[in-house]
DNA sequence: GTCTATAACTAGATAGAC
DNA sequence: GTCTATCTAGTTATAGAC
């Protein structure tokens, strides 16, 4: 099962690749072609548009994001302990990849409409999940009025990391992920001094 | 003063805005004379080529955003409410824009190399900026010890915004800006329960 | 499943007239 | 400063052979 993968997983990891370093409309089906050893024309059998190939890449990322997500919130009922986990899921999935890599959100507006609509259902729902993590958390004293805002908050800065995470750093993404974690959990407690509305 | 602007000018704000729309690949030069109201050919008596155009927008932007932040943290003397004011503005700056239209970060690839680097370097004074305040906030005992991932959170969450913000929504930018800085100061302070280190 | 060849189109950039 | 016309190169996608 190891190294078992067909050229067509081989075709969409590769694709993925591209579409992160590149960019949808700057990446060129050429390139690609190459990439995975085959004639651009050739590509063509195994999906019948770039546009496809864009919707269902990205929609396998939402998948694994999604179910991954959920498995790693399903290990503990705690929610503090969840909030760690997302971090460490989110970061590691953004930075790293599974099977897949992470597309920039940048690219959602390269689909087209109905494919924009599946993908952005999507995103809402692994927004969902963080939104379930902050309600549990509120039964134990946390303080999330807003947490539409607050689980944004969270995607937000775990997704920033890609933007300056380098392998050579100092901190691995575990210990980014929990210095997030910590900070982020610290702005959820209540009596907190300063800023009072205006 | 007030409606005297250039061609240059107009033809500027209209390739920020278009650039911000459809990304650089995406935007096309045809589209963007058509929205000035000249032919394709009459673009390149104002620049060279369309990188160029990329990064003159791009090094505008950057300088407007180090001046008008340092304007802005220059009004008080007061960490805290230099705090509120960097998110006021770069929320503010990011969503709406002044003159020009915030490019996204994303766009960054698409310079060549040396242009590449001058951005970066105008990106991290930008940094800087909120380095300093940072550091300005440890001397009140801020819990700082990591500035520059502080600041890059600070940086990553105000730039969010700009994913999800619907000038119909229920929160102002003030608003929006008020309850990050709030947010954010929470977790700069000492003795936060949970999440001790491993 | 992959190759070769090519159609159909698009977009950046140039040249010279006005 | 802008227009028209055009060059050139590159890209997605198709068709039919193997």
């Amino acid at each position: 099962m190891a190294n078992s993968k067909s050229r067509k997983e081989i075709l969409f990891q590769e694709a993925a690749k591209l579409f992160r370093e590149k960019d949808y409309q700057a990446a060129n089906l050429r390139e690609l072609a190459k990439r995975v050893g085959i004639q651009g024309g050739s590509l063509y059998y195994h999906f019948a548009s770039k546009q496809e190939l864009l919707f269902q890449l990205m929609n396998t990322i939402m998948d694994q994001m999604i179910s991954g997500l959920a498995a790693e919130l399903g290990t503990s009922d705690d929610p503090l302990t969840q909030l760690r986990s997302f971090f460490r899921f989110h970061i590691r999935f953004t930075v790293c990849g599974s099977d897949l890599v992470y597309i920039s959100d940048d690219e959602l507006r390269h689909l087209e409409p109905e494919n924009y609509q599946q993908i952005i259902a999507k995103r809402d729902s692994y927004q969902q999940l963080v939104e379930q993590l902050l309600k549990n958390g509120q039964k134990l004293g946390w303080q999330v009025e807003d947490y539409k805002l607050l689980s944004r908050i969270a995607i937000q800065m775990g997704t920033g990391v890609l933007g300056w995470y380098r392998q050579d750093g100092t901190l691995s993404i575990e210990e980014i992920a929990d210095r997030y974690s910590q900070f982020y959990y610290c702005g959820l407690q209540p009596g907190s001094k300063g800023l009072t509305a205006d």
